[in-house]
DNA sequence: ATTCAAATTGCAACCGGTTGCAAAAATTTG
DNA sequence: CAAATTTTTGCAACCGGTTGCAATTTGAAT
């Protein structure tokens, strides 16, 4: 059913080395080669074996696409991003769900068993092991919307999240709300503890105001709106900086439901600027995540790093800015 | 820095083919060998090479996973079943992505340079010749959320969109709607097609109802507003189907804004069911489609097809139903 | 036309495994 | 205990390609 290069170098009538020639470049083959060569594997339908090649070149242009998020909408974009980019560089995304997996050796194992060439890791929540296990591993590694650094141990392309806690934190303060809350996603996750410590240490040069802090149970609609409803049992802040555009959709539905007003009686604002934040029945204020050029950079680092394995690793970081759209109150 | 069966059948002191029969299941090994072998893998760190056995199994355990859907956020559930339930069998999903491509030729080619096991198609948009040409390729395919057929060309696994565009007319119906209108995709998708005429079929049985139709040119939320809002300026229907969730997201974001109440003023029902659709403040009526079921049973089908090749095609239709939330006026 | 360097080609070994076959070892049977 | 079976093991060829090396061809220079 598939051909081979063999049958191809006999309809040719050339060696199989040639054969294999034309089809890499920068290889030695005359045109008149070439020609004959084509022409066989055109009228035969001969594609050449990537798996096969890979053996002797020791590259199988697999990338590992590993995550753990498949319940933020904002990855739906990062995958059309990454799958895109990839293909373009002839690469193709090996994709991994690493949901409810903990050990990092089974999914080395695995990535090892189809010899990738690099690892991607999307994902804000999975814990830097994994990505340290994928290095020690030897794979080249990029994670991306993880951890900044200033002494990365693997390639990171993200944010600072830290620098967006203190943004969001700025934020309610210039609109002179006096009791302010963070509402966080998973607390295990580096994300969100580093939005934490950025919000409160802004918040910590203005003690008048009142802080408080709250975790939800994952970066989801349902667990937002559950923090939020609990939240509105006691006594609620004014604004609340969720830590993720999905968290502050559920917090938003849970407020309105309450017969309360956004942002009249409690402001929200919500970060990455996600598509549907913008949407015009939920028109968010948010902290936007620039997700195209994390991705394409993280494609160009992971480019880099496979013609470079010993590449020193560096953190690549990228600027948040505010979208104002309506769920904070202007500032006076 | 990757250790291979040779070095291990060294450590061991045994043949080469002993090691691989330890790690193939099936194979006579006793229980002194397997010891010894399990041993020596062990101290080494040794896990086969998948796409080097592939070369003599014929078999890689990939599946191209191919959709040109990214940006209906009901694909990331997609996504999340299928990566995990094709994990759970041993089986590797190759994302492909294929926003854009029109030549079937171009991805069977790379789909045949990876030897993938099987292709599934996760896409209700996705013109029916790729599905053809990757069966004509030799591979097996299943066509998850396609068009059903009562002689089907290759596996489908789906819901039967006319019958869903009936269930959405009678519906309507039932709630004494006089002018409906039917709100689609794009209209070259076969799902557009089938619940156009569906919705058209059962309407033409109830004469005195006035019924339009129009399409916005992408399921997306932007397309489903932008044509609603152009709607909105003629003479609006009293109660619109539209073609999927997120366009009826987009329409309702279009009727609000322009200060009309739903379903007080429009009604509307969407199709899917997405998880959005259950947010407090969206609440939107539809007609549920049984997305885990349809993975699954793809999944199912997909295994069954790789030990049966050449098994007979058959197609797989589940059956939907209506979920009331807020969106269309009680039925007298 | 010769000489010499450069470009092209084929041979054969190799990549990391699997597998049919026959030899060797273990087990059962008489 | 020997003979007959069955199980286990290693050899060697093969899967579909790539690549170093030497032989051959081509082309330029004399």
């Amino acid at each position: 059913m598939v051909v081979t290069l063999k049958e191809v170098a006999e309809r040719a009538g050339v060696s199989r080395s040639a054969v294999s020639r034309t089809f890499t470049d920068g290889a030695s083959v005359s045109d008149k080669m070439r020609r004959k060569v084509e022409k066989a594997a055109q009228e035969l339908g001969y594609s050449p074996n990537a798996l096969a090649s890979s053996l002797t070149t020791g590259r199988t242009k697999l990338i590992g696409l590993v995550s753990n998020n498949f319940h933020n909408p904002i990855f739906l974009e990062v995958f059309d991003q990454f799958t895109r980019g990839l293909q373009d560089r002839g690469l193709r995304p090996l994709l991994v769900n690493l949901t409810d997996e903990v050990d990092p050796a089974n999914s080395v194992r695995m990535l090892r068993q189809y010899s990738v060439d690099g690892v991607v890791v999307a994902s804000s929540t999975l814990p830097p092991g994994f990505s340290k296990a994928f290095r020690d591993a030897g794979v080249p590694v990029v994670h991306s919307f993880g951890r900044s650094s200033s002494s990365p141990q693997v390639h990171v392309v993200g944010i600072d999240n830290v620098e967006c806690g203190r943004m969001a934190a700025r934020e309610l303060v210039a609109r002179r709300y006096s009791k302010v809350a963070f509402l966080g996603g998973p607390e295990a996750a580096t994300s969100t503890q580093d939005r934490h410590s950025g919000f409160m240490s802004e918040l910590a040069k203005h003690p008048q105001i009142e802080v408080a802090c709250s975790f939800a149970d994952a970066y989801s609609f349902d667990a937002g709106r559950r923090e939020m409803l609990r939240l509105l049992n006691c006594k609620p802040a004014e604004a609340y900086f969720c830590g993720d555009d999905v968290l502050s959709i559920g917090a938003l539905s849970a407020i309105l439901d309450s017969g309360l007003d956004v942002p009249g009686d409690i402001g929200i604002i919500g970060l990455n600027d996600m598509e549907m934040a913008r949407w015009e029945n939920i028109n968010l204020t948010t902290i936007h995540q620039p997700i195209r050029q994390i991705v394409s950079s993280s494609i160009e680092l992971m480019v880099a790093t496979l013609n470079e394995p010993d590449r020193y690793p560096e953190a690549r970081i990228f600027p948040c800015s505010v979208i104002e759209r309506g769920t904070l109150r202007p500032a006076p």
